[in-house]
DNA sequence: AGCTTAGTTAGATTTTTATCTAACTATATC
DNA sequence: GATATAGTTAGATAAAAATCTAACTAAGCT
C-alpha cells in the first residue's frame, strides 16, 4: 500500500526515535548492509512488537524485504543513504546501552 | 537541573521527531544561528505548549538561553553541531509542510 | 499602583505510540 | 497429515508525549 513516495527527514527522525527501530538500523549497518532475517536481530520485545516496528520501517521505505520461503530477508533500502548520506554516521553514533 | 551531560544521537532523534521542535531548529539555522526570542518563532501551538518544547530542547542541551530583561534569547548550543556536524543538513532537509 | 508583555508552571485531557496476548498464515519437515 | 518454524494480524491495554486552559511570575511602562 505504501509505495515509492520519498522519505522526508522528518519521517526519518520519527522512525529513528524508537530504540527498537534504531537498533535495527544499527544492526544492519554493522552487518555491512547485508540482508538479515527478522529472527536474527537482537531485541527484547515480543515478536509481534518487533514485527510491528519492521512494518513501519518497510512502509516508510527505510527497509526492503526479499521473501524466500519462510524466511524474509531484510536490508536497508538503497535510496536512503543516497538521499541522506549523513544518516549513517548519526545512526552508528547512537548509543543504545538502554534497549 | 539538567547539566552538561553530552547529547546522544538517540536523544537527538527523539527531540527532532516532534514537528514543533524540528521547526524551531530549522528557524534558528535559517537565522544563521543568531539568537531569537521565544516570541519570534513561527508555530501553531499555544504558548504554554511551545514553552514546553523549548524547555525540552534546553534541558537536553540543544538550545541555550540568554536572559535580558523580559526577553529570553534562544540560540543553538554551539557544541551540537561540533559533535554532530551531519545534523545541519538533515534538519534543513526536513520538509515541514504540515506543521 | 495598575496594566501590558513575555514567558513559565501546574494539572487535566487527549492523542499517539508501544506493547502484549492470542489467533492466524504459510512454508518446510517428519 | 501433523508438527515445527517464521512471521503477521487483530484487538486490547498501557505508557508516553503533546496539547490545552488557567493561573502565575517578573520586568517594563504610563
Amino acid at each position: 500500500m505504501n509505495e515509492i513516495k520519498p522519505l522526508t527527514a522528518e519521517q526519518i527522525f520519527k522512525l529513528l526515535s524508537d530504540p527498537v527501530r534504531l537498533s535495527v538500523m544499527q544492526q544492519l549497518i554493522d552487518a555491512d548492509n547485508k540482508e538479515m532475517t527478522c529472527g536474527s536481530f537482537k531485541h527484547n520485545v515480543q515478536k509481534a512488537t518487533f514485527s510491528h516496528h519492521i512494518k513501519l520501517l518497510i512502509e516508510a521505505g527505510m527497509l526492503q524485504r526479499r521473501e524466500e520461503g519462510v524466511r524474509k530477508y531484510l536490508s536497508i533500502h538503497k535510496s536512503i543513504f543516497d538521499d541522506f548520506p549523513e544518516l549513517i554516521k548519526l545512526i552508528t553514533k547512537a548509543d543504545l546501552s538502554n534497549s
